[in-house]
DNA sequence: CGTCCACGTCTAC
DNA sequence: TAGACCTGGACGG
């Protein structure tokens, strides 16, 4: 659950889960992390979150006691410790009983009650990872969802940086700029725009003020009246009822976190709530290329001129299951369509201690990502999404021809824009 | 069975 | 600017 939203949520569900809970002893970690012991041991303390761009801070507090000696005697703590935890790609909080340990669970806090319950970091991928006394990354930017005005003035006032010479949808994705913003919410927003992904950062960034204007204002749409003196414009286009591109690295994800305000649990939500908002992001009649980083972009109509010379679309097929195991909004279905299959997990089988060699590795460097570059520069360059050359040249957003089918696969409407 | 793909950083040539 | 770091689901043969 890995973007901006989706650790906000998490700094939300645990809050949540945790008010009023005490917690105690050691904070255990798996034992095939390498990420640091978190060097804390409380009788008692309670546990609170907040979240900042791609990161979540959980605050271990340790409560008062009534005899301070016994506490320093016994090697607890008595201030309290932030730990800084990064998702990677798979990283989310989850509170249960103890014998319902998620798999992968791999930093865990346990409360004080009898039959314990456990506040565990899963995360299947590993490539999250937490620092105790940990302080939000130095480098990483503003929150685009809850620092949104100096957001605006970092990014505004550095555009001379050479990290807005790339693309735009590349410069989305620099957390020194960009915190919180992912794969998902870069295609979501220029699709929003209809920001080619392809084009200067800093030509589609320019102009834009530090202030947002729009911020007070109401965001009706007025779009007749606002289009037609659209001529003079006072400075780039901004999208009258939807406010410039700034704005919606701010706005897109807070759609994300008040969605259906079910909230964040892993155990209730369905993710199709999740899927229904996606207006581009893996969506049918979409199409998608790898950017010069080898992540996949997604996007419609013109790709713009900075496209990688050798990027293909991945394979843009079949690969939209309805029912994949996404949960970036961490709420994942229910008990949908599970082919029924007995899931009485009792015995969670923890990680398997894989000290292996890493021999596999060669064998699978010819496979690996690197493969993946190079091997599909062929094919002509159209950096078309397949069959989705369906009519729709330019931007002619007006009536779409229904081309791709209102249906796709996955059995969901490709809804068509408004604008 | 093997290949490809995934919400993201990190760090070595 | 490539890999490296990981697990696991979907799909192809």
């Amino acid at each position: 659950m890995p973007e901006g939203p989706e650790l906000h949520l998490a700094s939300l569900y645990v809050n949540k889960m945790c008010e009023g809970v005490v917690f105690t002893g050691s904070v255990q970690k798996s034992e095939v992390s390498k990420s640091p012991d978190v060097p804390f041991t409380s009788d008692a303390y309670r546990i609170t979150a907040a979240s900042r761009g791609k990161e979540v801070k959980l605050t271990l507090t340790p409560m008062k006691s009534d005899e301070p000696k016994k506490r320093v005697k016994a090697g607890q703590a008595d201030q309290p410790m932030d730990i800084v935890f990064r998702f990677g790609m798979s990283g989310f909080f989850r509170f249960t009983s103890e014998d319902q340990l998620p798999k992968h669970s791999h930093l865990r806090f346990y409360t004080k009650e009898k039959p314990c319950r456990v506040l565990s970091f899963v995360d299947v991928r590993r490539f999250g990872s937490w620092q105790p006394n940990g302080a939000w990354q130095p480098g990483r930017g503003p929150c685009i969802m809850f620092e949104y005005k100096s957001f605006r003035e970092n990014v505004v006032s550095n555009l001379s940086n050479h990290a807005f010479d790339r693309p735009i949808c590349e410069a989305l994705l620099n957390q020194k700029y960009f915190n919180g913003i992912g794969n998902y919410l870069r295609a979501e927003i220029l699709f929003r725009l209809d920001i080619p992904p392809f084009v200067s950062a800093r030509s589609v960034l320019e102009g834009l003020d530090s202030d947002d204007f729009c911020e007070n204002e109401k965001p009706v749409k007025q779009e007749n009246a606002d289009k037609k003196k659209s001529g003079r414009a006072k400075q780039k286009k901004v999208k009258e009822e939807s406010g410039d591109l700034l704005r919606l690295c701010h706005t897109v994800p807070l759609e994300v976190v008040n969605q259906g305000g079910k909230g964040y649990d892993p155990e209730k939500q369905d993710y199709s709530d999740f899927e229904a908002w996606l207006q581009c992001y893996y969506v049918e009649g979409m199409k998608s290329i790898r950017d010069h980083n080898g992540r996949t972009m997604w996007f419609k109509g013109d790709p713009g001129p900075m496209v990688p010379k050798d990027a293909k679309s991945p394979k843009a097929k079949n690969r939209v299951k309805k029912d994949d195991d996404h949960d970036y909004t961490a709420k994942k279905k229910v008990n949908k369509s599970r082919p029924a299959k007995a899931t009485k997990r009792t015995a969670i089988k923890q990680e398997t201690e894989t000290k292996t060699p890493k021999k596999g590795k060669d064998a699978e460097k010819e496979t690996g990502s690197k493969r993946r570059k190079t091997e599909k520069n062929q094919e002509g360059n159209t950096p078309n999404g397949e069959k989705t050359s369906t009519a729709r040249r330019r931007k002619d957003k007006s009536a779409e021809p229904v081309t791709s089918g209102a249906q796709t696969r996955s059995g969901r409407v490709t809804r068509q824009s408004s604008r």
